[in-house]
DNA sequence: AATCGTTATATATTTGAGAACATAACGAGT
DNA sequence: ACTCGTTATGTTCTCAAATATATAACGATT
């Protein structure tokens, strides 16, 4: 009854969806969302910053500045870096790190419910 | 325990925050979010786009795009202008307009409960 | 026909974020 | 000492998006 009445507003043709976007802060500022989930991966599989970004098609030095505030706004670094030695060096993910990208794996399907029921909720 | 193990990763001193943003798509492209919903609320209160893009720091002419993009993408258009005669001029919001504001309260009132409620479980 | 505050629209300017480019340091292996 | 691929960092360029500026049209009232 209420649905139905916004559904009366709409175009009929269209598709309509509600989304969003989610992320933790701390202290304010942006400090983990979709994007550092997906290099850090990159990172573990690669052993390379410099791997992983090619792999994202991103900078080397854009990689790097997100590690470097991540590392900065945590008490255990998640990634630890070598530069020099054998191969050049690299670079690995630690578990701290593994725990937050398992914490916000699950955070992202709780959130990917809420959009789709009231997806589903608005268009019907 | 999941979350314990997060909490030992981050800053005893820091506070952490889920937070998000939401909106509604119309084919693909953004078309209903917190701005207009300002915006269409002022206009309803001052009776014109001008004065409530002023309220709003806006330009005029951002506020008209906003507006204008809206009623394209909308069988009935949300705001109804007059350019001249009286005062000049002016504009209304329609009430599907009013209802499009009611159901985004509501919706905004959901997100922001899932927004805490991750938070106060992410933190404890 | 002159006034007024508004809607409607075009054009120029600024500015902020990202991309691109460049360079140095590092350290094991040869 | 030299090589190699990596980490680390500074500087410049570019382009899109926001902002500012300008101008026209509109129509009831006087």
């Amino acid at each position: 009854m209420n649905k139905e009445s916004i559904k009366s507003i709409l175009n009929p043709g269209a598709t309509y969806k509600i989304r969003g976007k989610l992320w933790i802060e701390c202290n304010g500022k942006k400090f983990f969302g979709p994007g550092p989930v997906e290099l850090l991966t990159l990172i573990d599989q690669t052993g390379s910053i410099n791997k992983a970004a090619k792999e994202m098609n991103m900078s080397y030095k854009k990689a790097w500045e997100i590690i470097n505030a991540l590392n900065e706004l945590v008490v255990h670094p998640l990634v630890i870096t070598q530069s020099g030695g054998e191969k050049g060096g690299g670079s690995v993910i630690t578990g701290e790190a593994r725990r937050l990208i398992k914490y916000h794996k699950q955070l992202r399907e709780r959130f990917d419910a809420f959009l789709e029921k009231e997806t589903t909720e608005f268009s019907s």
